[in-house]
DNA sequence: CATAATATAGACGTTTAGGTTGAAATGAGG
DNA sequence: CCTCATTTCAACCTAAACGTCTATATTATG
């Protein structure tokens, strides 16, 4: 039996997704609360499985709550459920480590079906959030638009990125110090940036060099 | 009709993969290749639209092929198929932009509706890649491990990773730049690193701030 | 209450970083 | 052939960064 609590400040949709889920077998929906703070309370008094949690919450927003239940309850598996797919707000969700995020567009049957794997510990994403999520890891560097740094510039660049000063960057590449500061200062240049670690900041966002 | 390229190294699988699939409605296989070089010069002489693509494979391996037909025809969904789901693979190939990652212990029925998802442009990623993604993102700083930095040292920490100086710093904080600076010092030694640069390096790393 | 950590700040000194200017060799492109 | 970007190097200078030492007020911890 999974026991499921709802978080919602839609009266109207907290009851629809009850009435939806008290008829299926091996769910039972333990209770619902219209805001974050009811939310942390539940989890702090009453044991459950599957938190379904709206993001778009008074008191305590969603966000929040999925962060102290998250902190305090690694045991409860949170399934998002909004109609947000703002990117900003999916990847702070994602990050801290909810089990699943759904869109309300889903149909009954796939919810319960969500429910069921969420529970059983696989991840849920909706198309669209797993559409978002690649394109934020799809590198679109793959025409490496350098910025029009040259390959020696860009070899310098990733001697920055390691931490590396002027004078180890030259004993490394057999160049004086010198020449690994007039390098520098065109990079500093094309990259619009006024120091090293400006510019191994600017790199890391625009993917010149990975971050290893 | 979705049109479909197999590419893979074991004859037997690439017969199995035909056999389900030009039974199927809707699904035409147009021919099978069984090298990453052979993907891609297929890509080059015939138009279709979905491409099974194993990883591992003699020549040029899958990785490589994803790769150059991603850089040469975006048009054609790559779906990739394979046992490896070691994390790098994994980062490396979804980074490439493909539309579907799926390991080979899928159930026929998923491949065939993953095939026509992939076509439709909808991502497609099996639970297991899911999870790791999604742990991938997870922030397992939640228990705030802040390596022993202040929270004081943190905030200066967050002005050396936006570019800042320790003047500009100071101006912010209304505080000295010398405070700033000894602030930094305390940094340097908690994350034994030298210099500012590696302190913000180190910190993006750590997930101490984030590199917005 | 005493000790430790934090936050603040100054003095002093050394090292590194970065700008400016100039210069020379190389190679690609018009 | 001439020009331009690249790569290399140097001298000179200023400003920034960093270390060490000292010092004080506050707060937390045992």
């Amino acid at each position: 039996m999974i026991r499921v609590v709802i978080a919602d400040d839609h009266p109207l949709l907290r009851e629809g997704l009850r009435r939806i889920l008290e008829f299926e077998d091996g769910i039972q929906v333990i209770t619902e609360v219209g805001d974050g703070q009811g939310a942390i309370n539940i989890a702090r008094t009453q044991k459950f499985d599957v938190l379904l949690m709206d993001l778009n919450m008074p008191r305590v927003n969603g966000l929040e709550a999925c962060r102290v239940i998250r902190r305090e309850h690694q045991e409860i598996g949170i399934l998002v459920l909004t109609v947000d797919d703002s990117d900003d707000k999916i990847f702070q969700v994602l990050q801290l480590g909810v089990a699943g995020y759904l869109l309300k567009d889903v149909e009954p049957k796939t919810l319960v079906e969500s429910i069921h794997k969420v529970y059983s510990g696989e991840p849920i994403l909706s198309p669209a959030v797993t559409g978002k999520l690649l394109g934020q890891l799809a590198n679109p560097a793959l025409h490496k638009e350098n910025h029009g740094l040259s390959d020696r510039e860009l070899e310098i660049l990733t001697y920055v990125v390691k931490g590396a000063s002027n004078r180890e960057t030259g004993q490394a590449l057999f160049i004086s110090e010198k020449t690994v500061k007039n390098h520098l200062s065109s990079i500093f240049r094309k990259l619009e940036v006024e120091d090293r670690t400006q510019a191994a900041l600017k790199a890391i966002k625009l993917k010149l060099v990975s971050l290893d």
